[in-house]
DNA sequence: CTGAAAGCGCTAACAG
DNA sequence: CTGTTAGCGCTTTCAG
């Protein structure tokens, strides 16, 4: 919107027709309309030498859509959600570009000012919003809700409106810890992550599930409260060593998630302690810091390319079906068609927490386990 | 805008006034306007009441000006690059939060298609764009150009319009390697970055040129090309021990990222050669990998915050003076005074590559070095 | 089936 | 100083 830059009035003026005939032509609206096959050939002609492009905003305001959708981001840390972000937001610019949206990213440095911030980018430009790991207040997302359709993705929050997507930690947990009890390992460790995260929550509960369901015990003080950050898991795996006598020791630690696992795999190396002949770790979320270990980490993988684009999806279908009056189906789907096809195929299933997708998630064998020392 | 979403008019409506009353009281445009009290208190009130918020599109149509910079960058990757990306992010978004522009980042899934993403966004709902590591053809920054203000970090081809930022790679190669001198080592090898990129070119000129000073040979065969990931740096470990007899084996490798180094600390790792004691491992960037090898990595640090603030200062300033027709100065400088001020202040040179800005650079020493065995 | 006219929500530039 | 009018660029609607 600079400079020189065509309009399509100048267009019209250009080669003298009505400006409603330039842009059925070029922008392939309005249905029954029919330009003479001479015209539409000089209005193209017209439009690539005038380097026209259609101006957004100006569409916008009249249509009512700005065809795009925002991603709502915190882009503060610096740790391993950055890498599971970008895969996510790999698979939602695909779905995004195959349905002709754009997508944008809305970065928000802090979480404290998420509510001013996030208000700010609903104000038209955006047809609805993905947010990643967020925690809405229910006064914020009310407000949202007035605004603009949205769906969440590991929302740390229960959802007032809309659906939110996250993996399925108990069973990829439980998948995890009875990988590890079928290598012989009897006495399996968890570093949790903080207890305000209900993902945390759901690892610990698997992570119980299949001690009990594989006949083991389940002693307390081998589960350890952590944060997910490499420097938490290097300090509990420094309190572990500190705080169990040998004979109490864990074979074999499962953090809940690659950051946690990455810290307590470097103390433990630097004790001379290796893994996995003497101790397995095993992590969660299969992110770059899992290739990056001194043994590449055994972990639990997510599907997030495919969250990304069932994030856009399921986005969509709730703005063709909320929002009739803006027209333009995108998916034109029936309500709940996307969620049932994803639930139908296996790839997710409802969750115990309402209106969550969980999706399926993948054990990694990798070279940071193996039997216990005993064996 | 969606649902029953307040506008202007509903509160003029509401109150009994003028739109432009109401616009420039919520709006605070209109400098010569004055509403008297008690109806600027009804006003707010309405519009607190009916929680208005302005309709950016609209507005943006009408005042030519979105207030919203946009960063460009590609999210196909999933090394180290994010990580310099999320730092440079939150400079950018300090700086854009400070001077009430929005900010957001438009992601580019492959680089092929970046030209006919990057132009769809230049449709009005951006001001200016921030380039990360693009290669621009001359063609496309052409038509960029005549749509909107533009800089670019990390760009690996010449500027035709607008200022590049990098960091001084030159320089910060130069300190490692002096520093790498200092510590005893002769024989220093290069796991140099790909050629194509004017950066890897620069830090092995900054190698070369402190192999010199330092009265060093420089034994091309120590000089290895590599991609800036971490199979690389493994793959070329590999090669290296493979082809170097013992006697002229390295005892210091100069890695041109943080990935290389981290892949070549895994290999070396592996053979049970000891890091830093028999061979030193140097990096570039500083980025999260840096933490995760074995030994953590003595690296050289970009201001990366610094120049996410910079880009969006510059860009803003370029706006400021070369479209007075949008009015609305943001920041109120002369042409040229901000990179004036940072080159003043030490803080940046400017570059051989012209219309560059290179940012000081710092060497962090961590674990992966020490003096050579013989010492 | 075509073309002129009205309007999306807001603001800049006027005339009263 | 107010209040009205005329757009911003595009699309939908409604006469011709």
């Amino acid at each position: 919107m600079r400079r020189a830059v065509a309009t399509l009035q100048d267009i019209a003026r250009e080669v003298g027709v009505s400006s409603m005939a330039v842009s059925s032509v070029l922008n392939g609206s309005q249905k029954g309309i029919r330009v003479s096959d001479a015209t539409r050939v000089r209005i193209l002609e017209a439009a690539n030498r005038l380097q026209y492009r259609p101006n957004a905003v100006a569409r916008g305001l009249s249509r009512r859509r700005m065809n795009t959708v925002g991603v709502v981001a915190e882009f503060y840390n610096t740790e391993d959600i950055d890498v599971i972000i970008h895969q996510l937001l790999n698979g939602a610019l695909e779905a995004a570009a195959r349905l002709n949206q754009c997508l944008i990213v809305c970065p928000v440095p802090h979480p404290s000012s998420s509510s001013l911030k996030v208000l700010d980018i609903c104000d038209g430009r955006l047809d609805g919003l993905i947010f990643i790991g967020a925690s809405l207040s229910e006064q914020l997302s009310e407000q949202l809700f007035r605004r603009l359709e949205y769906v969440s993705l590991y929302s740390t929050t229960p959802q007032q409106h809309g659906v939110n997507l996250d993996a399925d930690n108990e069973g990829g947990a439980y998948a995890m810890v009875r990988y590890l009890a079928s290598l012989g390992h009897k006495r399996i460790a968890h570093f949790a992550g903080p207890q305000h995260s209900a993902g945390s929550i759901e690892r610990l509960t698997g992570y119980r599930r299949a001690l009990e369901d594989a006949g083991l015990e389940c002693d307390p003080n081998l589960v350890f409260q952590t944060y997910f950050y490499i420097e938490s898991g290097r300090q509990t795996a420094k309190e572990l060593l500190e705080t169990c006598s040998p004979a109490k020791m864990p074979t074999a630690i499962f953090c809940a998630n690659d950051a946690i696992a990455s810290g307590a795999t470097q103390v433990l190396h630097d004790r001379g302690i290796r893994i996995p002949e003497q101790i397995s770790v095993a992590g969660f979320d299969d992110c770059l810091v899992a290739l990056t270990t001194v043994r590449r980490l055994t972990t639990v993988r997510q599907p997030l390319r495919a969250m990304g684009v069932a994030a856009v999806e399921l986005l969509l279908e709730q703005i063709d079906v909320n929002e009739p009056e803006r027209g333009r189906l995108v998916l034109g789907r029936e309500p709940g068609q996307t969620a049932q096809c994803l639930i139908d195929s296996g790839a997710a299933t409802l969750g115990s927490r309402d209106k969550t997708l969980n999706f399926r998630t993948e054990v990694i064998v990798r070279e940071s386990t193996g039997p216990p020392p005993s064996h």
